[in-house]
DNA sequence: ATGGCGGCTGAGAGCCGA
Protein backbone atom coordinates (compact mmCIF):
# COMPACT_ATOMS: atom_id res chain seq x y z
CA UNK A 1 0.00 0.00 0.00
CA UNK A 2 1.05 3.21 -0.78
CA UNK A 3 0.93 6.64 0.21
CA UNK A 4 1.49 10.29 -1.52
CA UNK A 5 3.27 13.07 0.75
CA UNK A 6 3.48 16.31 -0.20
CA UNK A 7 6.51 18.41 0.94
CA UNK A 8 7.00 21.85 0.62
CA UNK A 9 9.56 25.02 1.39
CA UNK A 10 8.35 28.54 1.84
CA UNK A 11 10.57 31.38 2.74
CA UNK A 12 8.20 33.72 4.92
CA UNK A 13 10.35 36.82 5.53
CA UNK A 14 8.92 37.22 9.04
CA UNK A 15 6.64 34.52 10.18
CA UNK A 16 4.80 37.26 12.56
CA UNK A 17 3.28 38.76 9.75
CA UNK A 18 3.37 36.27 6.97
CA UNK A 19 0.97 33.82 9.49
CA UNK A 20 -1.99 34.69 8.11
CA UNK A 21 -0.91 33.43 4.60
CA UNK A 22 1.12 30.48 5.79
CA UNK A 23 -2.30 29.28 7.26
CA UNK A 24 -4.27 29.92 3.82
CA UNK A 25 -1.37 28.40 2.31
CA UNK A 26 -2.22 25.44 4.27
CA UNK A 27 -5.66 24.94 4.08
CA UNK A 28 -5.51 25.20 0.69
CA UNK A 29 -2.43 22.92 -0.11
CA UNK A 30 -2.48 20.64 2.47
CA UNK A 31 1.02 19.80 2.46
CA UNK A 32 1.91 16.87 4.38
CA UNK A 33 5.34 18.67 6.03
CA UNK A 34 6.05 22.20 5.20
CA UNK A 35 9.52 23.76 6.13
CA UNK A 36 9.90 27.59 6.92
CA UNK A 37 13.03 30.01 6.83
CA UNK A 38 13.08 33.10 7.70
CA UNK A 39 10.47 33.15 10.86
CA UNK A 40 12.68 35.96 12.18
CA UNK A 41 11.29 34.72 15.59
CA UNK A 42 12.45 33.91 18.99
CA UNK A 43 11.17 30.14 19.88
CA UNK A 44 9.12 31.54 23.07
CA UNK A 45 7.19 33.73 20.55
CA UNK A 46 6.65 30.58 18.22
CA UNK A 47 2.71 31.12 17.00
CA UNK A 48 2.18 26.89 17.71
CA UNK A 49 -1.38 27.17 18.60
CA UNK A 50 -2.79 28.82 15.75
CA UNK A 51 -0.92 26.23 13.50
CA UNK A 52 -2.08 23.36 15.77
CA UNK A 53 -5.47 24.61 15.11
CA UNK A 54 -4.85 24.41 11.53
CA UNK A 55 -3.90 20.75 12.04
CA UNK A 56 -0.09 21.12 11.95
CA UNK A 57 2.37 20.34 14.78
CA UNK A 58 5.47 21.92 14.50
CA UNK A 59 9.11 21.93 15.51
CA UNK A 60 11.50 25.17 15.51
CA UNK A 61 14.78 26.55 15.89
CA UNK A 62 14.42 30.69 16.18
CA UNK A 63 15.95 33.57 16.76
CA UNK A 64 15.44 37.13 17.39
CA UNK A 65 14.95 39.85 14.51
CA UNK A 66 16.90 37.08 11.91
CA UNK A 67 17.30 33.67 10.04
CA UNK A 68 14.69 31.04 12.33
CA UNK A 69 13.52 27.97 10.95
CA UNK A 70 10.64 25.39 11.17
CA UNK A 71 9.11 22.59 10.12
CA UNK A 72 5.30 21.85 10.14
CA UNK A 73 3.78 18.24 9.92
CA UNK A 74 0.49 16.22 10.12
CA UNK A 75 2.18 13.92 11.66
CA UNK A 76 5.04 14.79 14.30
CA UNK A 77 8.43 13.69 13.92
CA UNK A 78 9.62 11.21 15.23
CA UNK A 79 13.25 11.71 16.43
CA UNK A 80 16.90 12.39 15.31
CA UNK A 81 16.30 16.14 15.66
CA UNK A 82 19.25 18.61 14.73
CA UNK A 83 19.33 22.56 15.02
CA UNK A 84 23.31 22.57 13.66
CA UNK A 85 25.67 21.25 11.41
CA UNK A 86 27.72 19.00 13.11
CA UNK A 87 30.88 20.75 14.25
CA UNK A 88 29.15 24.01 13.64
CA UNK A 89 29.16 26.10 16.52
CA UNK A 90 27.16 28.79 14.74
CA UNK A 91 24.68 30.95 17.14
CA UNK A 92 22.15 31.88 13.51
CA UNK A 93 19.38 29.19 13.13
CA UNK A 94 19.53 27.84 9.73
CA UNK A 95 18.87 24.09 10.15
CA UNK A 96 16.48 21.79 11.06
CA UNK A 97 16.30 18.36 10.61
CA UNK A 98 14.04 15.71 11.87
CA UNK A 99 13.11 12.25 10.73
CA UNK A 100 9.40 11.15 9.62
CA UNK A 101 9.55 7.28 9.83
CA UNK A 102 11.48 6.60 7.12
CA UNK A 103 11.80 10.27 5.08
CA UNK A 104 14.38 12.16 7.31
CA UNK A 105 13.76 15.66 6.34
CA UNK A 106 16.55 18.37 6.65
CA UNK A 107 15.17 22.41 6.62
CA UNK A 108 17.98 24.64 5.57
CA UNK A 109 18.23 28.47 5.10
CA UNK A 110 21.81 28.80 3.68
CA UNK A 111 23.70 31.81 4.29
CA UNK A 112 22.91 34.83 1.55
CA UNK A 113 26.81 35.35 0.84
CA UNK A 114 25.79 39.53 0.38
CA UNK A 115 28.52 39.74 -1.76
CA UNK A 116 31.71 37.60 -3.34
CA UNK A 117 34.33 39.88 -2.12
CA UNK A 118 32.88 40.16 1.54
CA UNK A 119 33.46 37.67 4.35
CA UNK A 120 29.80 36.67 4.22
CA UNK A 121 30.55 34.90 1.50
CA UNK A 122 33.11 33.02 2.68
CA UNK A 123 31.14 32.07 5.70
CA UNK A 124 28.64 30.67 3.16
CA UNK A 125 31.11 28.81 1.08
CA UNK A 126 32.16 27.15 4.55
CA UNK A 127 29.30 26.50 5.62
CA UNK A 128 28.05 24.25 2.00
CA UNK A 129 31.35 22.53 2.58
CA UNK A 130 30.27 21.50 5.86
CA UNK A 131 26.91 21.15 4.72
CA UNK A 132 28.54 18.37 2.34
CA UNK A 133 30.18 16.61 4.71
CA UNK A 134 27.24 16.23 7.21
CA UNK A 135 24.96 14.75 3.58
CA UNK A 136 27.85 11.98 2.89
CA UNK A 137 27.39 10.65 6.56
CA UNK A 138 23.61 11.48 6.22
CA UNK A 139 22.72 9.70 3.28
CA UNK A 140 24.43 6.67 4.58
CA UNK A 141 21.86 6.54 7.88
CA UNK A 142 19.01 7.69 5.73
CA UNK A 143 18.60 6.30 2.40
CA UNK A 144 15.45 8.16 2.14
CA UNK A 145 16.87 11.84 2.41
CA UNK A 146 15.08 14.91 1.49
CA UNK A 147 17.27 18.24 1.85
CA UNK A 148 15.30 21.17 1.14
CA UNK A 149 14.93 24.76 1.68
CA UNK A 150 15.98 28.80 0.70
CA UNK A 151 19.73 27.48 -0.79
CA UNK A 152 20.35 31.05 -1.67
CA UNK A 153 21.89 29.72 -5.00
CA UNK A 154 20.65 29.36 -8.91
CA UNK A 155 21.97 26.58 -10.16
CA UNK A 156 21.93 27.03 -13.58
CA UNK A 157 21.40 29.75 -16.16
CA UNK A 158 18.08 28.94 -16.96
CA UNK A 159 17.18 29.62 -13.18
CA UNK A 160 18.04 33.36 -13.41
CA UNK A 161 15.95 36.27 -15.65
CA UNK A 162 19.08 37.67 -17.06
CA UNK A 163 22.57 35.39 -16.53
CA UNK A 164 25.11 37.63 -18.31
CA UNK A 165 23.96 40.57 -15.71
CA UNK A 166 24.60 38.08 -12.94
CA UNK A 167 27.68 35.40 -14.00
CA UNK A 168 29.58 36.90 -11.47
CA UNK A 169 27.22 38.51 -8.67
CA UNK A 170 26.30 36.62 -4.95
CA UNK A 171 23.64 33.79 -6.13
CA UNK A 172 24.73 32.65 -9.39
CA UNK A 173 28.81 33.06 -8.62
CA UNK A 174 31.13 29.82 -10.39
CA UNK A 175 32.13 28.86 -6.75
CA UNK A 176 28.53 28.79 -5.23
CA UNK A 177 27.06 27.16 -8.50
CA UNK A 178 30.17 24.47 -7.88
CA UNK A 179 29.00 24.11 -4.01
CA UNK A 180 25.27 23.59 -5.53
CA UNK A 181 26.53 21.20 -8.36
CA UNK A 182 28.74 19.11 -5.20
CA UNK A 183 25.56 18.55 -3.47
CA UNK A 184 23.81 17.19 -6.44
CA UNK A 185 27.57 15.08 -6.93
CA UNK A 186 26.42 13.09 -3.68
CA UNK A 187 23.42 11.84 -5.37
CA UNK A 188 20.87 14.69 -4.74
CA UNK A 189 18.32 15.08 -7.14
CA UNK A 190 16.53 18.76 -7.56
CA UNK A 191 13.24 17.49 -8.16
CA UNK A 192 11.70 20.70 -9.95
CA UNK A 193 13.92 19.28 -13.15
CA UNK A 194 12.15 15.86 -13.24
CA UNK A 195 9.50 17.37 -14.49
CA UNK A 196 8.90 19.54 -17.31
CA UNK A 197 8.46 23.44 -16.75
CA UNK A 198 7.16 26.75 -17.91
CA UNK A 199 9.87 28.77 -19.05
CA UNK A 200 11.51 31.70 -16.77
CA UNK A 201 10.37 29.61 -13.69
CA UNK A 202 11.74 31.50 -10.48
CA UNK A 203 10.96 31.34 -6.70
CA UNK A 204 11.86 34.48 -5.73
CA UNK A 205 11.88 38.42 -6.79
CA UNK A 206 13.02 41.56 -5.41
CA UNK A 207 10.90 43.75 -3.77
CA UNK A 208 11.65 46.73 -5.81
CA UNK A 209 11.57 47.61 -9.77
CA UNK A 210 8.33 45.42 -9.91
CA UNK A 211 10.16 42.78 -10.32
CA UNK A 212 7.62 39.95 -9.82
CA UNK A 213 5.64 41.54 -12.59
CA UNK A 214 7.77 41.55 -14.97
CA UNK A 215 8.94 38.17 -13.53
CA UNK A 216 12.65 39.44 -13.02
CA UNK A 217 13.88 36.47 -10.58
CA UNK A 218 15.71 33.67 -9.70
CA UNK A 219 14.91 30.04 -8.89
CA UNK A 220 16.64 29.65 -5.33
CA UNK A 221 14.37 27.81 -3.05
CA UNK A 222 14.39 23.70 -3.72
CA UNK A 223 14.19 20.49 -2.98
CA UNK A 224 16.18 18.05 -3.29
CA UNK A 225 15.84 13.86 -3.03
CA UNK A 226 18.36 11.43 -2.33
CA UNK A 227 18.57 8.99 -5.12
CA UNK A 228 16.19 6.15 -3.10
CA UNK A 229 13.72 8.94 -3.16
CA UNK A 230 14.06 10.68 -6.66
CA UNK A 231 12.36 8.09 -8.39
CA UNK A 232 9.12 8.52 -6.58
CA UNK A 233 8.87 11.92 -7.01
CA UNK A 234 5.47 12.57 -9.02
CA UNK A 235 5.79 16.55 -9.31
CA UNK A 236 7.29 19.09 -8.30
CA UNK A 237 6.32 23.03 -8.37
CA UNK A 238 6.29 26.89 -7.66
CA UNK A 239 3.27 28.30 -6.75
CA UNK A 240 3.59 31.91 -7.27
CA UNK A 241 -0.04 32.77 -5.90
CA UNK A 242 0.91 33.71 -2.68
CA UNK A 243 4.10 36.83 -4.27
CA UNK A 244 0.87 38.37 -5.76
CA UNK A 245 -0.94 39.23 -2.58
CA UNK A 246 -0.87 41.99 -0.67
CA UNK A 247 2.02 42.15 1.57
CA UNK A 248 3.64 39.37 0.15
CA UNK A 249 7.04 37.17 0.99
CA UNK A 250 9.75 38.02 -1.78
CA UNK A 251 10.14 34.22 -2.07
CA UNK A 252 7.07 31.64 -3.00
CA UNK A 253 6.64 28.35 -2.22
CA UNK A 254 7.79 25.64 -3.60
CA UNK A 255 6.36 21.65 -3.67
CA UNK A 256 7.21 18.14 -4.71
CA UNK A 257 4.77 14.91 -3.75
CA UNK A 258 6.03 11.57 -3.51
CA UNK A 259 4.84 8.32 -3.80
CA UNK A 260 6.22 6.28 -0.87
C1' DA B 1 17.39 46.83 -12.18
C1' DT B 2 20.63 47.47 -7.30
C1' DG B 3 18.59 54.29 -4.03
C1' DG B 4 14.17 52.98 -5.57
C1' DC B 5 11.27 47.30 -0.95
C1' DG B 6 10.31 45.57 3.24
C1' DG B 7 11.55 43.03 7.37
C1' DC B 8 13.97 43.93 11.79
C1' DT B 9 15.03 47.11 16.20
C1' DG B 10 13.59 50.55 19.18
C1' DA B 11 11.56 54.97 18.84
C1' DG B 12 16.23 57.32 14.52
C1' DA B 13 17.96 55.84 10.92
C1' DG B 14 20.48 51.94 9.97
C1' DC B 15 21.26 47.01 9.13
C1' DC B 16 20.15 43.11 6.34
C1' DG B 17 18.32 40.34 2.78
C1' DA B 18 18.69 38.46 -2.40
Amino acid sequence: MSTTMKIASWNVNSLRVRLPQVLDWLQRQQPDILALQETKLPDDQFPLEPLQEAGYTALFAGQKSYNGVALLSRSAASGATITDLPGMDDPQRRVLGAAFGELYVLNLYVPNGQAPDSDKFDYKLAWLNRLNSFLVEQLQHYPRLIVLGDFNIAPEERDVHDPKAWENSVLFSPPERAAFRALLDLGLTDTFRLFPQPQASYSWWDYRMNAFRRNIGLRIDHILASSALAPLCRNATIDKAPRALERPSDHAPVAAEFTL
